[in-house]
DNA sequence: CTCATCTACAACCATTTGGTTGCACGTTAC
DNA sequence: GTAACGTGCAACCAAATGGTTGTAGATGAG
């Protein structure tokens, strides 16, 4: 299991570098292939230096990672983060199916039957 | 399959709301219980005004909706729009899964999202 | 060495955000 | 009817956001 150790500020800090277009498509761009900021800047219609802003805010939400080649900077997106944010609604929705407090009883017993998906 | 036609605003909006631990806590108690305006302002030290705003900011990202009962709104989470904000998340990790070999993956898997219309 | 490229960062600016207080309006209680 | 309650909205304010240009350092090319 791997150390999820999130604070409030660290789940701020993803949520808010997803909620930009822009941003999100960096992060896609980057999955599929690890990408220079210049060759990222080169894709939208703005300076390199928002550019480059993005890509720091991203980093700092642990969304992409960063490593030197040459003078270039190499960004690589981080699906493992993106699986912690996923988790976190995961959580919010099993809350939701679990919300006639039957989570205690299913976490202590799986085999129980699950609650009528209302 | 659901209906999932979402803008690239309505994600901005999606994930903007949820980049607030507060709104995230709204989020949870409604998803658990329902709960009047007045009732979740005094869960926060803020203002009532100011928890009023953070439940029109979630209303306005579908995250929460309310309906009225006498002069009170009650407010209840949106299982569903969490949903469609996970499964964007998962969209996101297939396509590092699959960052290789795409093509294969996707003739295995003609269910699997369509690639990104650039 | 010199010049071009890639990156980072500072300064600046307009807009948005997240909080406040105050007020207006509908509903409930007495 | 009148007072209290619940809500929404406007106006205001400080701080953060997202963009710009300019500058400077590090690396690669010739």
């Amino acid at each position: 299991m791997v150390v999820d150790e999130l604070s409030q500020a660290d789940v701020d800090r993803i949520f808010h570098a997803l909620a930009d277009a822009t941003r999100r498509d960096i992060v896609r761009r980057t999955l599929t292939k690890e990408a220079s900021v210049t060759e990222l800047a080169q894709a939208y219609d703005m300076s390199f230096a928002a550019v480059q802003k993005h890509v720091a805010v991203l980093e700092g939400a642990g969304l992409v990672s960063k490593r030197s080649r040459g003078r270039e900077r190499i960004v690589r997106g981080d699906a493992a983060q993106i699986a912690r944010a996923r988790s976190l609604l995961a959580q919010l929705e099993e809350l939701w199916r679990s919300r006639f407090g039957r989570l205690d009883a299913v976490l202590a017993n799986p085999d129980a039957p699950a609650p009528p998906p209302a």
